[in-house]
DNA sequence: TGTACATCAGTGAACGCGCGTTCACTGATGTAC
DNA sequence: TGTACATCAGTGAACGCGCGTTCACTGATGTAC
């Protein structure tokens, strides 16, 4: 059995759930610098001024929504990379996941593609922040292959980096093509040939 | 002697410049969706009203602005492509190229960086429009070389997207490394090594 | 070349509106005894 | 269990401000004769 909450505390992280899950709706059609708090707490259904009881401001509230959108990745990640088979049903399968997702999780998507270059600097960091921390994931599981053998560190950092960046390019393909099944085909295909290139590179490397 | 234009006009198309100007440079810290057409005015010196001599909306002047950065992209691209030598001597080069454009313009870069995914639509359509040119570009250009003997159309494509999607990473990387050379060293050594990977992807893709 | 009229880039006042933030408040929930 | 006080999430009025857009205008530039 969970640790219960007052009543108070269950209430409040309502409201902020709440507030986080209108503004991520906001936030498909325009980017967080020209999100408005009380847009927010208009769409709630709550005072302007009940806002801040959950967040310093708007960028606050999407420094918030990174840690949400990028933690809802985080098992997808590790799907992916602990996926066994040969490399063709691994590259298969790591773009049905992608694939997955993003019809899971479009909103989410589309925020860290927006954000990741946007006008907010603290959201921004936080995007980057996050990355990082997969890309070492990923490195991390790309060492323990025996593939890897005589690969320096370096290189690792590298590839995985690639792997990464791929997955978001992917993703908001994907996004792009949500409403037609031809197009979203159209996407695994392209993304599935350009993971088959990286992966006939990576066999060659030490050659 | 090229054209010259009456005073009316060459009055009309400096202020057009100023407000392009000063919208790009306001670009540097905040996203198009928050920009607001009195900042714009406000920072050449002209009255609100004036704005709408020469655009809509800010959305239009995004438009306009998609077509300089990616303009003043269109001959960097056209040198990297044409570079002649052997793969490596071609990937440093295009990487320092890379470089020198992203020193020469970096509001640009940021800007298309930013608004690629960014809250306005016409002018993510507009990049998107831009960047699907390029690639057919890089496209026609790799299907002269020897190397892409025995490609299919679908594969030549899929490596010109590569190609211009790590064209686009490795600016946006640079860009963040402006202040230091050290890092800009770091950012063209992972980008050389990223580029080396695919091209040894591709002179096994047909194995 | 000079004159009379047309064009049109930029002006400045005015508008209604929504913004972020402050403040003192209310009343349900929590806590100490 | 009951009582008295403390906490604090959410309220609602008020503020000053900058926004985008309209409109009739001015006066330098352009054009026709």
């Amino acid at each position: 059995m969970s640790h219960t909450l007052g009543i108070r505390q269950a209430q409040k992280q309502k409201t902020r759930r709440a507030l986080l899950d209108a503004a991520l709706e906001l936030l498909e059609e325009q980017s967080l610098s020209s999100l408005g708090l009380r847009e927010v707490t208009r769409a709630v259904g709550v005072a302007p001024t009940a806002f801040y009881r959950h967040f310093r401001s708007t960028a606050d509230l999407g420094v918030a929504l990174v840690e949400e959108a990028l933690g809802s990745l985080h098992p997808t990640i590790r799907t992916i990379v602990s996926t066994t088979g040969d490399s063709d049903e691994r590259i298969t399968r790591a773009v049905e996941l992608i694939g997955g997702h993003v019809r899971a999780h479009p909103a989410h998507v589309r925020f860290i593609a927006r954000e990741q270059h946007g006008g907010v600097q603290p959201v921004r960091e936080a995007i980057r922040r996050q990355l990082a921390l997969f890309t070492e994931e990923v490195k991390a599981e790309l060492a323990k292959d025996r593939a890897a053998d005589g690969w320096s560190d370096d290189d690792l950092l590298m590839l995985a980096g690639l792997y990464v960046d791929q997955m978001l390019v992917t993703a908001s393909l994907f996004l792009e093509a949500l409403g037609s099944e031809e197009e979203r085909q159209r996407v695994a295909q392209a993304a599935t040939r350009r993971l088959r290139l990286i992966s006939i590179g990576r066999e060659h490397w030490l050659d």
